[in-house]
DNA sequence: CTGGACGGTGACGTTAGCGGAAGCTAGCTT
DNA sequence: AAGCTAGCTTCCGCTAACGTCACCGTCCAG
């Protein structure tokens, strides 16, 4: 259950390159234990990780995402932080509402292309590939 | 209806700045008309622009939003350019698609992280603040 | 005991995406 | 004529996010 990592492990596991992760740990977003000087990683890294990768395909910056990944991780026992995070969660909220939105218009632009392009086809006699 | 407009105006307008619109030039993105030197932008420009602008938030590259333009833009009377089209806008679709679902869960995550901390809020007598 | 395979630390290189200043021009406007 | 304002080009600068050495230690397998 207390499953370790390696830096390789982790970075074949994950498709990218050890570097990659080093870089990471540089910019405060990772902070794995050592063995020596060897990282060793454990399941909250490798999850932490993985949060870093997906806001990364949203498109965020590794600032964004080093200030995201606290939202996940608060001393819930401090009022006045449990607070700040409602704030903050909400903030990121917004943002994330506004960019399901961006993604539904272009979604729905590009479907529009796709039907008008393959009605066009078939009008034509050319038979069209499916979905 | 065949509204003009110059680079500041542009820019100004969608918030972003001359040089920024210039440089999306240099990279292929925009071909405005040029009067003696100066350029001169159509609606076609700027809904151009706008979808640039939309491409970046959400996280794509100069180069693939330049791809991307594209399939807006098709000779529809070749059949062949419309079969790849197709093909790209699918393409697109499904990555689209793929970000939504990301988006969607990240959401999920963060309403969940929200509701938790409200509840621990109010059930120390805390008041919170509205959504 | 030696050659890989793996891990580590600098430190410099690279690409993308603009920012910003320099130096020039054209068209008002006073 | 002189001074503004806008725009243009050119080029150097800068940040982010890694890639790529170079060089060093370590732990097996042969």
């Amino acid at each position: 259950m207390d499953t370790l990592y390696s830096i390789t492990d982790l970075a074949r596991d994950l498709d990218i390159t050890p570097r990659t992760i080093r870089h990471y740990e540089d910019q405060g977003l990772l902070a794995p234990q050592r063995v020596g000087t060897t990282r060793v990683y454990s399941h909250r890294d490798r999850a932490r990780l993985i949060l870093i990768l997906r806001g990364k395909r949203l498109g965020f910056s590794l600032k964004d995402i080093k200030e995201y990944l606290d939202l996940y991780v608060v001393d819930t026992s401090q009022v006045e932080q449990v607070r700040v995070l409602v704030t903050k969660v909400r903030d990121r909220i917004g943002q994330l509402e506004e960019q399901l939105d961006t993604v539904q218009t272009t979604l729905k632009e590009l479907r529009d292309i796709e039907r008008m392009s393959v009605s066009m086809l078939e009008q034509k006699g050319v038979d069209v590939p499916m979905a």
